[in-house]
DNA sequence: ACTTTCTGAAAACGCTTGTTATCAGATCAG
DNA sequence: CTGATCTGATAACAAGCGTTTTCAGAAAGT
């Protein structure tokens, strides 16, 4: 791992890695989400397989590396943006939902590999799964703190309907089946996610 | 096409066709989703390769086959119901879920076909985006015949948001994820969706 | 200079897939 | 019995996949 080109090997490395996870996202984002294939991402990356392996043990690496950096960067402005908002209920709902689909309005490809129905990878299927759960520990902890209801079976049924319904609204949103601008989108789901947290104690309004 | 056995031609071969469906509902809904070969359908079957292709021009139209089995079974049992129940919208609701439930409940399969995450065929993705619509048109024309709601995008958005809230819950509650009993998940879905349904004129309860 | 190492392209290996063809033997029709 | 046809098992084919290897040449170290 000598100096060449005047570049160190690490950064050398670091470099191929980085185009092989941005192609990773091409592909995992793109249309068609089972062209992921190691010869595939290796000529978007402008690479040889040789390098993919120097990066990567196989094929689900990748793919995990690629769900790994959407997920953190979501997350990451989602929970900020809640943070950032006051202590009301609502407009910590409002805040999260809004930087959620700034975020993936931004990079459409983030938003595919995150909820992209069409996407068929087996693997990404599976992180999905946990990356659900996690989005929805995320909502029922959120509800605790602000609602105060107890940690029931419900609850977590509860924030699985919302991560679902959202994901399938986010998905259609994304491929053009739904005729909303972002703010409508936004002011819909807020709407709809007040109305499910509310659901017992509906606020005396027409 | 001679008489076979006392069987007749045609009824050999639809009782063959029958059988690659059933291992094909099988291997589907089992639960590697991506294991429906032809080799594997057509060892569950206990047939050969000939035979497959005897009723099905390629592997994609016994994945539809399948697909459109379930979508039949599952949407007539659940628009009987809802017809079956009297005039009141949330007893309409209450009804169709209800239904829904348990005929996943009965036989897994079909609940996994239609809902689970983990499926990661393509076709069956894409016959999934369209069974979701069906589905969501269908909630839809309820919601304007019952509440008189205008056909506007944010119904269909709402629409879109209720199925993909119940395929995530009960891809969950199949999963096992959710421990709860039917009865509880159907009186937790009908909460939602009147909560939803009701989210601009709420009803005057504790 | 010469040797080591990095690069990029390509070929190779082993496997699974969808799909089609082959073939010995069982079962029917006449 | 004779010959046509259905059966079931198996092999074949071409393609694509993940993964590993080969190899000629460019750039660096000494």
């Amino acid at each position: 791992m000598r100096v060449y080109g005047g570049v160190t090997g690490a950064d050398r490395k670091a470099e191929r890695r980085a185009q092989l996870v941005e192609a990773g996202l091409d592909l995992l984002g793109g249309a068609e989400g089972d062209q992921l294939t190691v010869r595939r991402v290796c000529g978007r990356a402008g690479l040889t397989p040789r390098y993919f392996y120097e990066s990567f043990a196989d094929r689900d690496e990748l793919v995990a590396a690629v769900h790994e950096h959407v997920v953190q960067t979501i997350a990451t402005r989602a929970l900020a943006a809640v943070e950032a908002a006051g202590p009301d209920a609502e407009a910590k709902i409002r805040a999260g939902l809004a930087e959620l689909v700034r975020a993936v309005a931004e990079d459409r490809r983030h938003g595919r590999v995150l909820f992209s129905v069409t996407l068929t990878d087996p693997l990404l299927a599976r992180r999905r799964v946990e990356s659900s759960r996690f989005f929805a520990r995320l909502l029922s902890g959120q509800a605790r703190q602000s609602y105060g209801v107890p940690d029931t079976p419900e609850l977590e049924l509860v924030a699985q309907f919302m991560v679902g319904g959202l994901a399938q609204t986010l998905s259609a949103w994304l491929s053009g089946a739904l005729r909303l601008s972002e703010a409508e989108l936004v002011a819909a789901c807020v709407e709809i996610f007040t109305a499910i947290a509310d659901r017992k104690a509906p606020p005396p309004q027409g």
